[in-house]
RNA sequence: GGGGAGGUAGCUCAGCUGGUUAGAGCGCUGGUCUGUGGAACCAGAGGUCGAGGGUUCGACCCCCUCCCUCCCUACCA
């Protein structure tokens, strides 16, 4: 009897890629981690668990809650990182003897948050991570928004938009508005509906409910959401508090800033409501969306976090960063048609099929000849194969994987001078003119490298 | 966190008002074809019908609890 067997599943929120998928989301990391070290940040590497104590109380009490916590076997408090920024002020604290400042770094890897799970939302997640410690405002947030721009144009999403914000900007607003800090969420909440319910229905609820006083100024700043940035929208900032501030005018300075960097346009707005979630962040705060993807929520998002370091160390340090969701920017690039949703199997280029065992050398010589040549080459490898009678299903093996090329490595074109192959295109289709033809071996390699470019 | 829908083969699903050995298509494996892929035909493997408990002579079907998935909503990556 069959013992009983355990089911195959994943615990909720986790997930297998495919190596279909895992190629695409590779590039995808390859395409970020080529952007950045072009701008000069470097890896780092931290560990996926941390004490308890490093990991706990400045996130904020909903980030606290979704923090994955336990005790290991020696009853260590630990907890998996919510996210690489809490890691990173760690790190620096405890290196500031080996780190040079400023300290540019970026990181890829697994977060874990125990939330509840939906489209776009998992428990376990990639994050790519860049951040600047050690430089004031405003230069390493103009850097940090250049550098994620760069990797989503390389990606060929230029569909993105960077939402843009100042923590105490906000604050000063909402004073300006006579509205208190506690009921300012609730406030922008409302106002955001704006677009959808009409002017009279969100009066309404925010002077009855809220106690809103000056609702003319806030329905002038609210309008300041989704203007793209320019001359105009900047001068716009200005004026939506009563009192244009330093504030006021050094976010009007950023966005200016940030548009000689080459981001603007469609691709930068200023949204007066932004907060973010995290209670680190002191002062600048960005949210990036795919454009037509932001039912699934931002790709990314970060800011400027001035009294983090200080947690962990006698040095006070600032810092900026941000980080690109891997996992839901691959379900909006693929909802936004983007990147296509399937990728093939394989990461071979050629297919070297077995003509007949007796003939397997003649097959390993080609694979390596191919190989050394920086060709990706996989050969058929299960036993059994007579005299061409297999050839059909290692086509349709070599097809299903997403190889585009094959090579037929029969006896009567081996016994030619020169020593010859089929080579066969299985992109196109079946019965087509060209769909194969007969190859010296001596010019297999230049062939496949014509056909593959 | 709040609201709604659903879980039957690897995948997409069917299964009459509860009635004997639970089906299809695709996929998978093998065969027919002694030098060529998406084909056809044949055969086969694969299901404790999400889990546990209850009602019943009898449950995939009815009831309860739990688990899981999807959609809307709030928040986040």
């Amino acid at each position: 009897m069959a013992r009983d067997r355990i089911k195959p599943r994943n615990l909720r929120g986790f997930r297998d890629f495919l190596p279909s998928s895992a190629q695409a989301r590779q590039r995808i990391v390859d395409i970020f981690r080529k952007a950045f070290e072009l701008y000069g940040f470097a890896p780092l590497e931290t560990p996926a668990l941390e004490t308890e104590e490093v990991l706990l109380s400045d996130m904020g009490v909903d980030a606290n809650k979704q923090i994955y916590r336990f005790s290991d076997l020696e009853n260590t408090k630990v907890g998996l990182r919510f996210d690489f920024t809490v890691s990173l002020a760690r790190t620096v604290a405890a290196n500031l003897n080996r780190i040079s400042l400023p300290f540019k770094r970026y990181q890829v890897g697994p977060v874990w948050r125990y939330d509840k799970p939906k489209r776009g939302r998992y428990r376990e997640f990639t994050q790519i991570d860049l951040d600047i410690i050690g430089v004031a405002p405003f230069e390493p947030e103009v850097e940090m928004v250049a550098a994620v721009a760069r990797g989503l144009r390389e990606i060929g999403a230029d569909n993105f938009v960077f939402r843009v914000n100042d923590r105490r900007y906000l604050g000063e607003v909402l004073e300006s508005l006579g509205v208190e800090p506690e009921k300012a969420k609730d406030v922008f909440r409302v106002l955001d509906k704006l677009q959808k319910q009409g002017e009279k229905k969100v009066r309404d609820e925010l002077t009855g409910k809220l106690l809103l006083q000056d609702f003319e100024s806030a329905l002038e700043y609210e309008r300041m959401q989704e203007v793209a940035v320019s001359e105009q929208a900047a001068d716009g900032l200005l004026t939506a508090t009563k009192d244009a501030s330093g504030l006021a005018k050094y976010l009007a300075g950023f966005l200016k800033r940030i548009e000689q960097e080459g981001v603007g346009g469609d691709n930068l707005v200023a949204d007066p409501s932004l907060t973010r979630g995290l209670d680190y962040y002191t002062g600048f705060v960005c949210e990036v969306d795919i454009r037509g993807a932001e039912a699934l929520g931002s790709v990314g998002g970060g800011g400027r976090y001035d009294d983090l370091l200080g947690r962990y160390s006698a040095t006070p340090l600032t810092g900026v960063g941000m980080s690109v969701g891997l996992d839901r920017l691959m379900d909006a690039l693929l909802a936004t048609e983007v990147i296509a949703a399937d990728a093939g199997q394989s990461t071979a280029r050629v297919f070297v099929t077995v003509f007949d065992d007796s003939m397997r050398a003649e097959s390993a010589s080609i694979a390596r000849m191919l190989r050394q040549a920086g060709v990706a080459a996989e050969m058929w490898l299960a036993e059994g194969n007579k005299t061409g009678r297999t050839l059909s299903r290692q086509f349709k093996y070599a097809d299903k994987v997403g190889i585009p090329l094959a090579v037929v490595a029969g006896e009567d074109e081996l016994a030619k001078d020169p020593p010859s192959v089929q080579l066969k295109d299985l992109r196109t289709g079946f019965g087509e003119e060209g769909k194969q033809s007969e190859v010296p071996l001596g010019e297999l390699v230049a062939r496949v490298k014509e056909l593959l470019d």
